[in-house]
DNA sequence: TTCGTTGATTGAAAGGTTTCAAGTTTCGGT
DNA sequence: ACCGAAACTTGAAACCTTTCAATCAACGAA
């Protein structure tokens, strides 16, 4: 049924050879008889088996990006600075998503080093997972986005999310704030608990105990959980309850957000919020959002550039890079004038 | 270098056929050989190789989702749904994303089709592109989603857009608007046109004519955008100035939206905006957005059923399956009470 | 003891491509 | 007309699996 390079060179009256030479080295084959081979391959709709020819020839033209939660705005700007770097090179980029869950990262990650792709991008679960080192040890190159990990065993790129807690932090305790809620989970995710470690940091170093910040757990970091967060800050007794809360990302903050607006709470005069992320979303929203902005473009094209590099360049040494995180300040957290 | 069935075989001390009977057959194998060269396996750290694998055996376990924008949260929505009726079977999905541009798809469907998945999932730049009959034509199955396409070659999962914006128009006619804005662009996307279609199709029906709906073209629909418009409906002068916005989708409603509070134009006094797609942010605006609904996780799902039938099911008949969208009203065309 | 079964294992062929050494053609120069 | 070099073309081997017909071993029945 399928057409293969044999029945190309049967059609077009020359050998095998001369069919992959025009696939592959144009500049071997004579003008003409490329020409009658183009033709004759257009007619018939050869379609190359990519299979067979990356099971012979050993290369592969596509990478992957595993990401946490394919459908927070973060990890796709993030994707987007991917792209735009993979662009100019002839690569195609696969997206996939693990969803936070192990088994299914696991899952991908194997189905990409069986598929032998060029390299990857992942975004862990678990960033010190063994995994990663038994995949890059057999030869497919990963880059770990967004997460750092023990060790130069890998290339990284991230953003210091212990400075950015602290920076929200800071910016509520500037602005009076002494009962805070600190809302995310769950902890083991690596961003959560960094930017909860950030938080307590800026909480001691302005010298309160660690009772100032209640920590709120959730179960993922999604807009539905943050409205369900508004509830149980909600259900507090008033005199506990925190007059600020610092959301892991900016899903939950909006969620926080939009539970507060339909149930006529006032941010931020009864509750402020800060968010993470900045997602382009944040500014949009109802109050606009108080946010620690990530550089997302810039750590995408950066991780793919790191990652092509390992790819092509022989001599590749692996890097860690961090950005520096940026609070930008906005409704959300404004004092009244007074 | 890397680990074959050959060392496997070797190492184990039995047959490649054996090798491959563990790995394919288990139950044809002896549990104390399965055993044994399962452990030679894990030591030596074998990874099959799958493009030897797919080679011989013909067969694929992955499908792809090539879509318009993977920034959009509507099609991350769309993709959950997707793997949610993949997660069951053991199969892998790569998202792809060709940003609105017909050169992008026309890569991505190449790559995927030499990499001979086993079927794609499309919301494609242009449905009517030839290139669909002839990829579906050599084998690979398509399946159409967010859009239709005439004729019965490929089964496809939508949702009537002419309706949805005939919704729209119809709820903001119902509001006394009378000089309405649409907003979408460009006219190739065909979401943008057949919602515009319906708009105008819902304008005939009030007995009113087109000057009635201004278009103000959009060069993607983007958050980026809808601001830009913003800018542009700010400039017309009072008299002739549109007192509502239909956005062909809630990314360019909430750009416009955003501008409007900053610039501290009142929504909806001063403009009442309508959205499309009801995607999860859109209700946590600044003035949360009366938008169209799409069954987005259904779409997905859907889709993802008619393709596995397609690529599983030998008399599989294809199926044009067209949702219904809802208006979801919101404070962004609330009338003041008077 | 031998035969027939059943179950486990084997080994060669096949799948579609790229590679590369070897072979053939072309062409300018004499 | 002939030579040598340069430009093309060729064909077989190799890539790593899976498949399947054939072989082998074991064991209960006759």
């Amino acid at each position: 049924m399928a057409i293969g390079v044999k029945d190309i060179a049967t059609a077009a009256g020359v050998s095998l050879g001369t069919v992959s030479n025009v696939l592959n080295h144009p500049d071997r084959v004579s003008p003409r008889t490329r020409a009658r081979v183009e033709k004759v391959m257009a007619e018939l709709g050869f379609v190359p088996n990519e299979s067979a020819r990356q099971l012979r020839a050993g290369r592969s033209r596509t990478l992957a990006y595993v990401v946490l939660d394919a459908t927070n705005p973060f990890f796709t700007d993030v994707a987007r600075g991917v792209e735009e770097t993979l662009a100019a090179r002839d690569l195609s980029l696969y997206m996939c998503n693990s969803d936070n869950r192990a088994d299914r990262e696991a899952n991908y990650l194997n189905r990409l080093e069986e598929q032998r792709v060029a390299g990857i991008l992942l975004t862990p679960v678990d960033p010190e997972s063994p995994a990663l080192d038994k995949i890059s040890g057999r030869g497919t190159p990963i880059v770990i986005v967004d997460r750092t990990r023990a060790g130069d065993t890998h290339c990284s790129v991230a953003v210091d999310d212990v400075l950015g807690g602290r920076l929200a932090l800071e910016h509520l305790l500037d602005r009076g704030h002494e009962r805070i809620a600190f809302i995310g989970g769950p902890s083991s995710i690596g961003q959560v608990h960094d930017r909860h470690a950030g938080a307590l940091a800026a909480l001691a170093d302005a010298g309160l105990d660690e009772s100032h910040l209640v920590r709120i757990d959730t179960s993922a970091l999604s807009v539905g959980e943050g409205r369900q967060a508004a509830q149980r800050l909600a259900g507090m007794p008033g005199a506990r309850r925190p007059t600020a809360a610092f959301c892991a990302n900016d899903l939950l903050a909006l969620g926080l957000l939009q539970h507060c607006v339909t149930t006529g709470v006032s941010v931020p005069d009864e509750l402020a919020i800060v968010g993470f992320d900045d997602i382009e979303y944040a500014g949009a929203a109802a109050v606009p959002l108080t946010s620690v902005r990530q550089p997302r473009l810039r750590l995408g094209r950066t991780a793919a550039e790191l990652l092509l590099d390992e790819v092509e360049n022989p001599d590749h040494v692996h890097q860690q890079i961090t950005f520096t995180p940026e609070l930008v300040a906005r409704a959300s957290t404004e004092t009244r004038a007074n």
